[in-house]
DNA sequence: TTCTATGCAAACGATTTGCAGGGAG
DNA sequence: CTCCCTGCAAATCGTTTGCATAGAA
């Protein structure tokens, strides 16, 4: 718990840094997203805020992603689906999602350096492969029933 | 031009196959796509069929779009910044957006298959590479201004 | 004739913005 | 005291849907 509140210190410091403050729903967003630790879409975002203070607009939440992503403080990724996700900026790692059960995992990032290389050698395109999510079939989905109806088919 | 009348009559068959219907609207999009070649946003259909057929409704291109899709006949990517391109289905390529400028590439495809085996192995995974844009920032952008004025920063 | 696809307009969900007031620094 | 951030409501953007009808097979 201490380390949120480390966290919460350190960005902060960061802001003012920016000319920016620090606010309740800010910190809320933080929270949110330090508690939750996965990563979250903005909806998921506004009612992980709810909890914690209902008095937080859903503006307000958008805003201070906005802010915060701008500050660097949080990454977001997208989705196959054309959703968005939200989440601390922690170690650097890849994102893959099923298109079957929108299930997202985090894959080690060292997996595409071939790939990055290839395409600066070839393309001089620099790639950055965690602000998208590679996109395909998990194992559960892909094994067993040919279609899982749990959730987003696209 | 008869390599697009050829495509429509394969189409046409297609879709009688399936139970469905060749129309204006569908031709004029097919036309659009073929015409212009690259991938296009829905709103760029929506223009680039208006001049072909101003009586073409946008909500049919939607749905022509939607159905071309489950027929395979086009394909759709999802790009960095949340939109969705369409394209007819043609050789297997990748797509490479830059996040500056927002221009897309074509990418040969078997630049990931090292990446595809090892996210099989190491995950589970079943990699469908040509569903999303790889995200980066292309040759222009990334050598002379540090940022160009011209289109969508995210 | 039968049934699919269309045009239209209204509905929709997600995100953004203008504005006046509240609170951080 | 100043200026940034907020809540609220309305606006906006892209896409979807219900309905009656036109049109393909």
């Amino acid at each position: 718990m201490t380390e949120v509140e480390d966290l919460l210190a350190t960005v902060t410091r960061l802001l003012h840094a920016r000319g920016e403050k620090m606010s309740a729903p800010r910190r809320a967003v933080i929270r949110a997203l330090a508690h939750q630790g996965g990563h979250l879409s903005a909806d998921a975002v506004v009612e992980a805020v709810g909890v914690i203070d209902a008095s937080v607009h859903r503006a307000s939440v958008y805003r201070t992603l906005a802010a915060l992503s701008d500050a660097d403080v949080v990454h977001h990724v997208h989705e196959g689906h054309g959703t968005t996700v939200y989440h601390l900026r922690t170690g650097p790692h890849l994102h893959a999602q099923c298109t079957r059960c929108g299930d997202l995992i985090d894959v080690r990032p060292d997996l595409v350096d071939d790939v990055a290389t290839a395409l600066h050698a070839e393309y001089g395109f620099a790639l950055d492969a965690e602000h998208v999510a590679l996109s395909g079939t998990c194992n559960q989905c892909a094994g067993h029933t040919p279609h899982h109806p749990t959730q987003h088919p696209e």
